[in-house]
DNA sequence: TCATTTCCTTACTTGTAAGTAAGTATAGAG
DNA sequence: CTCTATACTTACTTACAAGTAAGGAAATGA
């Protein structure tokens, strides 16, 4: 192979990989699934990911960097609440129709306790994270008057993310129906007519 | 091995599996896996389930009966509903206590796409059945004026079991609080006060 | 008591996954 | 032009998972 311009191997078996962890989960796919559609061989991979315990860690990071960048224009802190809550749908019903059944955080809670240390805490900063930004949205959402619910923003917060996250479970069993059920079910929870 | 009456090395072996695939999903663990702990060869698990992919058929079987049978008293079509939702609080947050983070669907949702037709089919006939029973309980409670909820019972349904799935999910992450939040947020939406 | 069935064991085969060691081609620095 | 780093390949090792074939011991039934 020439060396391209700033090489995108590294790249293309992140996004492979990412694919294959949300599809079949961390002991659902080989070294070879992820060589073989790209052309190149087995140890190419371990090249740049020296152990498959490496390579979930940086599927994580990247997972967590594509939230904050990719959703940058519906996860706006700060903004009205209603466009960002469909912006989040929106976001997770595209996922779901590019072959992203679960997301990471679902497709590694199976596998959880395999996991190392660092890799655990990446897992839980990234849940985190998504957490707070969203607690932030439930709140300015209520007090601005476009949501009303009950109880503390935090929970109602872990308790809708939990809704979507078993969900897509559940859409990937039952068909897509079941998500279009559960966000019409969390507008109508929220107070919300659509 | 002496025949023992009734050997019940079948049902060890159910047994070991079914907390084998809570814990782990489908690929997290092998024959062996279940056969050293029981103290018997690789090759006596072949001779009660050929094959994995009939294992695993045979426990969804086994855990669609286990909710029939060992859930009868709260699970009781007709009676009041609140004690029924009380008991599927309890029910599952004992599940995660003795070792089972997630449900059988939850643990399978990952490697969905591998299973059988028929295996596919007696997971979701598993999940169907679930529903219809909490589908029932939530009507029943808003016209007994237990629950108070807007729109369609089943909607609710499939969204508070999606719920309580994903909160399993996320307690494995984040610790059991995760999974008492949900309740709470349950009984607030539902307008129980606890 | 002899044959059969049940429930296992021993001893294998085959396949594949993870990982490694050593070598090769190319680009760019000096 | 040579040296070095990068980005791979070829060719392997080790381990383990799934499954099978053949045989053996105990209970059962005729």
């Amino acid at each position: 192979m020439t060396m391209n311009a700033i090489s995108n191997t590294r790249q293309q078996i992140i996004d492979t990989a990412l694919q294959l962890l949300m599809q079949r989960g961390m002991n659902g796919f080989s070294y070879r699934d992820i060589s073989e559609p790209l052309g190149i061989k087995n140890a190419a991979v371990h090249y740049h990911f020296p152990s498959k315990a490496k390579l979930v860690k940086s599927l994580i990071r990247e997972s967590h960097q594509a939230l904050r960048k990719g959703t940058a224009e519906f996860m706006a802190y700060g903004g009205p609440a209603r466009p960002q809550l469909e912006g989040l749908f929106e976001f997770t019903l595209k996922q779901c129709e590019c072959g992203r059944p679960v997301c990471v955080a679902g497709a590694l809670s199976v596998d959880f306790e395999e996991l190392s240390k660092g890799t655990k805490e990446a897992l839980n900063r990234f849940m985190m994270d998504t957490l707070d930004w969203f607690t932030r949205v439930l709140e300015t959402g209520r007090e601005q008057g476009e949501f009303q619910f009950n109880g503390n923003a935090r929970n109602k917060a872990i308790s809708i993310m939990a809704m979507i996250q078993g969900a897509r479970q559940f859409a990937r069993i039952h068909g897509h129906k079941a998500l279009e059920c559960t966000f019409e079910q969390i507008r109508t929870d929220l107070g919300i007519e659509s």
